[in-house]
DNA sequence: GTACATGCAAAACCTTTGCATGGTT
DNA sequence: AACCATGCAAAGGTTTTGCATGTAC
């Protein structure tokens, strides 16, 4: 990972280990604040702005994955666990935005996906590096309020 | 659609019908700023905020959808299009921003998203409305100056 | 030693909110 | 007439930027 971060022409700060550390770590989706306050759990002078700048590059290096799920803030996920996993569907309640990971009936879905991703990689000249699926509605809750 | 409005509770004034219709007219992924400027086209008194509240109204409906392209602005995009389509696939370079939507190679997907869906809608609870699938990576222009 | 990275604070930005006024039903 | 919607301006919150300093290579 320091590798891929050098081939880009940058380097490994130890406020950049940190945050990719807790990105490895903490699964999730979490903000830039939530990093922030993750990496202050030891005694650290890491600014936001700097979480910012790092979060932008391993994004734009396709390392990592940032989502807007309407809370007002951007989160982020690695883009690929070391474990294989690394898609990402959820489930999203357009009222009260409740989110869902789902993870399952992924097989044949994974599968035309990346059929999908090969036709227009090929179509359109892009080199996709990995892709979202979102399903928007109205969780239970909401849906009775309504 | 007037009709909409009002079993929501919500009245159809001017300012509404004029948004409506820019996006009616208008595919594409319009931010509230672009609504903004377009209804101003002709002499008008319609504000931002007030472009803001009726998109966050008609998102909550249902009858448009958000997304974000990470350049800064929500876009929105009327849900469905009378002719059919309606479906929210895009490819989006993850470099320069560039985004295409593609609506080839939909049949198979389609069909597999909709099982998906019916799939999480009973295990999960939800009335799902819409989906979206994104594909991010590098148009080929960014991917050479890399 | 050079070039990039950082912290801090200020700025920029999009989006939301308060409030008095105007419009729809 | 009641209630909702609006405009305007101000506030709110997240993200970005400038600049001097520190740090990896």
């Amino acid at each position: 990972m320091q590798e891929k971060l050098r081939s880009g022409g940058y380097k490994m700060t130890k406020g950049r280990r940190a945050i990719l550390e807790i990105l490895t770590k903490s699964k999730g989706h979490l903000s830039a604040e939530d990093i922030y306050f993750k990496a202050h759990a030891v005694p650290s002078t890491l600014g936001l702005a700097s979480v910012y700048r790092t979060l932008e590059i391993l994004r734009k290096m396709g390392l990592v994955n940032s989502f807007d799920f309407k809370d007002g803030r951007t989160r982020y996920e690695l883009a690929e666990s070391p474990g294989g996993r690394g898609h990402h569907h959820h489930l999203i309640c357009t009222s009260c935005g409740r989110i869902i990971d789902y993870g399952d009936f992924s097989g044949k879905e994974l599968n035309l996906l990346r059929k999908t991703e090969k036709h227009l990689s090929i179509k359109y000249g892009f080199k996709i590096v990995n892709h979202t699926v979102n399903y928007f509605g109205l969780c239970g809750k909401c849906n009775k309020n309504e």
